[in-house]
DNA sequence: CCCTGTGAACCCCTTCACAGCT
DNA sequence: AGCTGTGAAGGGGTTCACAGGG
């Protein structure tokens, strides 16, 4: 498998893939055609197709594609088909409501520790996790084997910290600090604006 | 103006512009190069010139773009140089935080009218705004004026949720819920699905 | 000189259309 | 017949490279 021919746009809709393959299991289905698929997913046969040819070739010509086979494929591919513990720096408003946000239990993603640079908060235990300090970030993470972590916080010093997280052997993160944050050597980075997302929607409605 | 040929990669970006250029206001810069956009914003400079151009000449071949004239004319594209509120669905855990999220205020945004269907929240304040059923959405939003909103509730009934929205006069929706919504003819839909920006991150950091 | 604005080239992704198979 | 997988064409967005101008 080679990683860098794999449109970045066709990953984003693996995991769409999934969820709508994980429907079609619990109702029983056992094959599915390109055409009923993209139908489901709202793209195109075509783009159906095209993209799981990327990964090989998954399809029967008389029974389409095999459900409960693909759903696990794609489920390895991404890497959820066992549990993966996250790190997260911040404990705000944002950050606490994340703890409990169900999507991510769901989908395999449980968040262990979380660090936060205010003492009130440190030492305390929210939602089951222990807050550390942002200090004590070298000798508590290892402990957890993360290589994913949420940036929940505020801006300053935030590129130190993704310097940190990427020396502690973090490979992603996603990040809902609203400025840039440049990407250390080997590690991706997700933005999660959303009030860019409501600037754009305001400019669209107005077309 | 015509909408249609505006990229919505460069829609996307003018809000990052116009951040970036707030910042250089706040330092009391009064113009900047597109070299130097560029660099602050992360793109290349002949991004920015084409980005600009597609709305304009606002460039100066000796000093570059005016900062706070830039800053403005963005602010007025996106619609965002006066207040809009905003209706949300949904009071869950996601709906309090967001209700309480600073940075949709300091973009001159505001939630206003919130509905749900738990009649153990109806009638009740969060974060100063009454919880209105569901079922009085036709009576109570038009009061509101509001031209967006936020789906943050459950998956149930959701297509109903939005035809009534779009009959409403609502032109464009952010939507947290995991789950395909077609929009109604005229009305824009952005979706943000946090477990899949986790599992791109996760394929991502497998390569 | 070194800037902006922009036609043209380029690249990535999507869609078409069909060969090959059942 | 109707499906999958895929070369080839098409389209949208980015980058190149340069004309035009202070």
């Amino acid at each position: 498998m080679d990683f860098s021919k794999v449109p970045l746009q066709t990953v984003e809709r693996l995991s769409r893939y999934r969820r709508v393959l994980a429907d079609l299991q619990e109702d029983g289905v056992e094959s599915v055609f390109s055409h009923r698929l993209a139908e489901l997913m709202g793209v195109t046969p075509a783009q159906v197709r095209r993209d799981l040819s990327i990964f090989g070739s998954f399809g029967n010509v008389a029974r389409g594609y095999d459900v409960v086979e693909l759903h696990g494929t794609i489920g390895r591919l991404l890497g959820t088909d066992k549990l993966q513990t996250l790190a997260m720096i911040g404990l705000g408003n944002l950050g606490r409501t994340l703890l409990t946000y169900r999507g991510f239990q769901e989908r395999g993603f449980h968040i262990g520790p979380v660090f936060d640079r205010d003492s009130e908060k440190i030492g305390k235990v929210y939602a089951g996790r222990r807050c550390y300090s942002i200090d004590d970030l070298e000798t508590v993470l290892p402990d957890f084997k993360c290589k994913m972590a949420i940036l929940a916080c505020g801006s300053s010093g935030l590129d130190a910290i993704v310097a940190r997280l990427a020396d502690l052997g973090i490979r992603s993160i996603l990040n809902f600090v609203p400025c840039r944050v440049i990407p250390p050597q080997g590690v991706f980075i997700e933005n999660v604006d959303l009030s860019a997302k409501l600037e754009k929607l305001s400019f669209l409605s107005k077309a």
